[in-house]
DNA sequence: TAAGGCAACTTTTTT
DNA sequence: AGTTGCCTTA
């Protein structure tokens, strides 16, 4: 097979990675440097060359989306689809050995999958059954604790409870969490990664099948992998697995959550003749927005050491604002937006990010009152929507009746007179008799210990469930998922409600219906492959049977549900400006990217400033910010913020000044900028860019003032300086106006 | 049982 | 400041 066309579009470090002769592989790849194209290509070049059926490799990444991005690019360079190789999400990987070896894994068939939320209100549930006080133990403290020691690969007789009180009763907690679990067919995300590595460590025949089957494995965001992950690459890889592993120390935001940037360092130990390639040139930022970058993350010690270079011009420098609070920042921020956008850019080339969500606020306002359309990233996602997760607890209690968590969700919403009371006594039942909450029911209904009254709401329960799984047979799913809005009572629910939130809600279910159909007809990113006979040579499987059970549409469909959550909104249509978390923003490029809220206590963030190895984390992030600009990087800092309520006086981040000043352009207020006088001492360090005095205009950014013909308003922004200083002010009736200062005679007010 | 009021808490997030 | 969970009252 030809295989030019694979090998072209690469630079000489990225080639030599993706031709590389068999063997274990590290490719440190800086930012910017076509990590996602190495591994794409090298993944073809394995299929072109013959030196790998798609049979034989497994590629995972950490995100739903790379995973589909990585299929989506490898299908297109070969110009077809690619049947039977696994490319997925640790946890979609996870699961689908999981499903396929349910028995060996000692899971029932339809095992269901609890989301984070899930898992919370499973450990209150267990934490009540106990009679443990909420007060004294955080359940939301024990989901960090059991999951951080899943993510550890560790069970609970693994961990020392040595006389620790606390620990000893988060212990005991945890073991009847996971005996609750069991009891229900249910699990948790790090319980995915954790089982799935238990089943191949102890089923060696099952070992040895994946091993043999799997020559070829590919790591994505190699830093962010935790002790588990890392486990599992290294059993299933064997002796005779090749490992590519992509990643970027620099890059390693996710400490926090487990991840170990020193499994980069451990793959050198723990594969033998490891090779490592570096790939330095980055494709995407101009070289002075490069050279800060580097100069920042130069402050951080023990690094593997890498330095980006471009071959490209070194581009404006970095522009720095200071801006007096969180209100001028995002004014400025606006300001420029539309400077930018009558420039020709589009608001979608351009992207805010800052370190902590709630900061999106004021840019939400300044940009709303600029008129700027925007969309913040990272908000509550479609299937983590209460109602979304409401319809789903019903459809999971039809799949299976033993579902505790989907009962209790459900069981009064709508309401229907099961209140508190009710639903402890069949608590205590199916305690007393260690059964589900669903057999509980039909005991006490049985035995007849219930009022009149919860009795007959009870039992309508029972029924209406019973009577939805009999109605919903034979359906097709979306049907089904219609269904089940309609005899549940949700839909009416909602619609009887007034709220204004409310109508959205209903609609979140209407789309609920959609989404279904939508999976149904394969039109979504399937775990499982939709196309097994792509082709007949490449589906010649080897040896023992894996072919994924066949699974009724709406298990699936509830799985999907769980480990894809879904994009935050469905507008993607439009042209919007980006707002997003530093850590949303990892893995995307912008044009434009303001980073903003650069200063101490807020970026680094207070609680990282401590440690020092979360400081470095800090620093890391920031530089994931600055890297992902293209052609312009914006970094601003306010010196009064207000934060909780409270305004608070600021220092800017130390990050600023880990930029060399060289590469920085002060943006001024060119014009007459005042601010408040009790502002003026209250800045704690002095700073030695000097902000030019009231030249006598007296205007400051967000003060009103009037004008003869456009009446009243607000000074928005300002650009230029002396004679030539332009005002941009926002009128009550006029709208956005640009004017001359020394021309328009604006009035402060 | 359901709705409304008050106190406590606020880093980052995927699966 | 704004949400979230808990507790009171009708």
């Amino acid at each position: 097979m030809d295989v030019t066309h694979i090998l072209d579009p690469l630079n000489p470090a990225q080639r030599e990675a993706v031709t590389a002769e068999p063997g274990h592989l590290l490719v440190l790849a800086g930012a910017g440097s076509g990590k996602t194209r190495v591994l794409v290509h090298r993944i073809a070049w394995l299929l072109a060359t013959r030196e790998a059926g798609p049979w034989g490799v497994l590629a995972v990444t950490f995100t739903n989306k790379a995973a589909g991005e990585m299929r989506g690019r490898i299908e297109s360079i070969l110009a077809r689809p690619v049947g039977g190789m696994w490319v997925g999400t640790f946890h979609g990987i996870a699961h689908r050995l999981l499903r396929q070896h349910h028995q060996e894994a000692g899971l029932p068939d339809g095992f269901q999958i609890l989301d984070a939320d899930d898992q919370l209100r499973w450990v209150r549930r267990v934490m009540r059954d106990l009679d443990v006080d909420e007060a004294r133990m955080p359940p939301r403290l024990v989901t960090g604790f059991i999951n951080a020691r899943k993510d550890e690969g560790l069970r609970p007789d693994h961990v020392d409870a040595a006389g620790d009180h606390g620990q000893d009763g988060v212990l005991e907690i945890w073991r009847a969490y996971e005996a609750a679990c069991q009891r229900s067919g249910v699990v948790d995300f790090a319980e995915l990664l954790l089982r799935a590595h238990e089943l191949l460590r102890d089923d060696p025949t099952l070992l040895a099948h994946y091993r043999s089957r799997f020559g070829h494995i590919l790591v994505d965001e190699f830093q962010d992998t935790n002790t588990i992950q890392y486990a599992w690459i290294r059993l299933l890889a064997g002796e005779t697995g090749l490992v590519f592993a992509v990643g970027d120390d620099d890059q390693a935001i996710y400490g926090w959550r487990g991840a170990r940037v020193e499994n980069i360092q451990q793959f050198s130990r723990d594969f033998p003749g490891v090779r490592v390639i570096r790939l330095e040139q980055n494709y995407r930022s101009t070289g002075n927005i490069l050279a800060a970058a580097n100069a920042l993350i130069a402050h951080n010690a023990g690094r593997l050491g890498k330095d980006l270079w471009t071959a490209g011009s070194h581009g404006d420098p970095v522009q720095v604002y200071s801006a007096y609070n969180e209100t001028d920042e995002a004014r400025y921020v606006a300001g420029r937006v539309i400077h930018l956008v009558e420039g020709g850019d589009r608001r979608d080339d351009i992207a805010v990010l800052y370190r902590v969500s709630a900061q999106s606020r004021a840019f939400e306002e300044a940009l709303l009152s600029a008129g700027i359309p925007y969309r913040v990233h990272g908000g509550l996602r479609f299937y983590e929507r209460a109602e979304i997760k409401d319809a789903l607890a019903y459809l999971r209690l039809v799949a299976n009746r033993h579902d505790d968590g989907a009962f209790e969700r459900v069981v009064n919403v709508p309401p229907r007179g099961i209140g508190t009371r009710t639903v402890d006594i069949l608590r205590g039942t199916a305690r007393a008799e260690a059964c589900s909450l669903w057999a509980a029911a039909r005991r006490v209904l049985a035995a007849g210990g219930l009022g009149a009254r919860a009795e007959k709401a009870v039992a309508a329960f029972v029924d209406l469930v019973d009577g939805l799984a009999d109605a919903l047979e034979g359906l097709v799913l979306e049907h089904q998922v219609e269904a089940m809005l309609g005899t549940s009572g949700l839909l009416e629910h909602y619609r009887n409600d007034k709220s204004d939130r409310a109508q959205t809600r209903v609609e979140n279910l209407e789309e609920l219906a959609v989404a279904a159909g939508v999976f149904r007809r394969g039109e979504t990113l399937l775990p499982v492959e939709l196309d097994p006979a792509a082709s007949a040579e490449e589906s010649a499987e080897p040896a023992t049977g894996a072919v994924d059970p066949p699974r009724s549409a709406l298990a699936a469909f509830l799985a999907h549900a769980a480990l894809e959550a879904g994009e935050e909104q469905a507008g993607e249509w439009d042209d919007c400006v980006h707002l997003m978390t530093l850590h949303s923003a990892k893995g995307l490029e912008f044009p434009v990217v303001f980073l903003c809220g650069l200063e101490e206590g807020l970026f680094p963030h207070q609680r990282s400033s401590d440690d020092p190895n979360r400081l470095e984390e800090e620093r890391r992030l920031c530089y994931v910010g600055m890297t992902r600009a293209r052609r312009q990087l914006y970094l601003t800092h306010a010196e009064s913020r207000r934060l909780h309520g409270a305004e608070h006086f600021t220092v800017a981040s130390r990050f600023l000044r880990e930029v060399p000043p060289d590469l920085i352009q002060e943006v001024r207020m060119r014009a007459s900028v005042t601010r408040p006088a009790f502002q003026r001492g209250g800045v704690a360090e002095p700073r030695p860019r000097s902000r030019p005095a009231d030249d006598g205009g007296g205007l400051r950014l967000g003060q009103r003032v009037a004008h003869p013909k456009f009446g009243e308003g607000v000074v928005l922004t300002y650009e230029g300086s002396g004679h030539h200083t332009r005002v941009q002010v926002n009128f009550d009736g006029a709208g956005s106006k640009w004017l001359v200062l020394s021309v328009a005679k604006l009035e402060p007010l």
